[in-house]
DNA sequence: CGTTAAATGTAAGCAATGCACACATTTACA
DNA sequence: TGTAAATGTGTGCATTGCTTACATTTAACG
């Protein structure tokens, strides 16, 4: 029996996401264990399922923050930017940052770890919502004139690119032993510049 | 105790990398079960350490395989085309279709199921024989003169998206219900002409 | 206020898992 | 042919996910 005083957790749902994070981050989604964490947060083995039914509705629970801050920053940055041209770079440049920021989440959010969407309707929600601010920006670049391709196409080509950039920087880590192999330089590259790749692609596509 | 004729499998190491592949396509690798797979294989459960010392040891076979088969898959396509064009875009198309044709596989090579490469060496070289293949298709690209780039970024622009499309293209299936967002749409159109897609990336940055 | 229902935590227990250990069988080769 | 290496078996243990029944706190409402 525990004292009275601290009986509730107070916070016991956000501990256990950020718990959950670093121990992702520390071990793998592999070693992910609801009783650890329940240890750590000092509580009791079956306490978790008192906030989430499953273990993968908390892993989901972390996507969907994921999917919430992804369109926090990506709407902030298209509210930020003037030109046209600044916009489409620095959404780009916001998804990789995110992405940087937010590995664990971002893994989760697009690899395969967590089933289908559609059997957690929240997680579902925010993925939409957040597709739905890319809808927009890729609504943007329709209305440009004279492209040379189906619109569609050059959205996936930029999507493709964004997201490519932003999984091999999270997935291919630079300091490593054969740092000299071009493909490592090339993400290395990346890391340093994304602005400049993004403006490079978003020019060299669309012919003015 | 078996009939001596069956006492040894035969082939289990290769039955239990076809079994798990099947079950993580079925259930996620979350659901994957050493037992469940020498229970599938009709072998007793402590039979699968004999050889792979850990699970993701087992894991990290089945991303050796996929290095491999796709190293196999750009080294012949290279061989196959004459252009340097049709060779770019060739390789490109090949790594895409290795995604699609073994996602379960690919997930392991690139999402971050499995730890660091560093700990497991057989993983590391695998996936170092692959990357110099990449490397030389970077080298080739690199020879090409008036490049309004450097040639890292280049690199790392071109192989982030073709990345990004066969990422794309396996977690966000265009079957779903909201498939008409442009998101969405853009990733049915680059799974329709993954090579168009390609051709416009390369014609549009290498400034002719 | 005070009662009561919902929210949140606990305790005990079950089937399944990863893996270590000692032992059995088969295969391969000196 | 005999012996070591390779491969499979059986038992056992700590840990896990999750269920069910019960305890405590909080909050809503008369």
């Amino acid at each position: 029996m525990k004292s009275k005083s601290n009986y509730h957790h107070g916070d016991l749902r956000a501990t256990l996401l950020q718990l959950a994070v670093a121990q992702i981050a520390r071990a793998g989604v592999e070693k992910l264990s609801l009783r650890a964490l329940a240890r750590q947060a000092g509580v009791s083995a079956t306490a978790p399922f008192r906030h989430f039914s499953d273990k993968q509705a908390l892993l989901g629970a972390l996507a969907v923050d994921g999917f919430n801050e992804l369109a926090k920053r990506i709407d902030e940055e298209a509210r930020a930017s003037s030109s046209r041209e600044a916009r489409f770079v620095g959404i780009g440049v916001s998804y990789i940052a995110f992405a940087q920021d937010f590995p664990v989440h971002y893994q989760l959010m697009f690899g395969s770890v967590l089933g289908d969407f559609a059997q957690q309707p929240e997680l579902q929600e925010a993925a939409a919502r957040s597709y739905g601010i890319l809808d927009e920006l890729l609504s943007e670049i329709r209305q440009r004139e004279g492209l040379a391709m189906p619109v569609a196409a050059l959205g996936g080509l930029v999507w493709s690119t964004v997201h490519g950039m932003a999984s091999l920087l999270i997935n291919v880590p630079p300091a490593q032993a054969r740092s000299d192999v071009a493909p490592r330089q090339a993400v290395r590259t990346l890391a340093e510049d994304p602005r400049g790749a993004l403006k490079t692609l978003y020019l060299g596509i669309v012919a003015d």
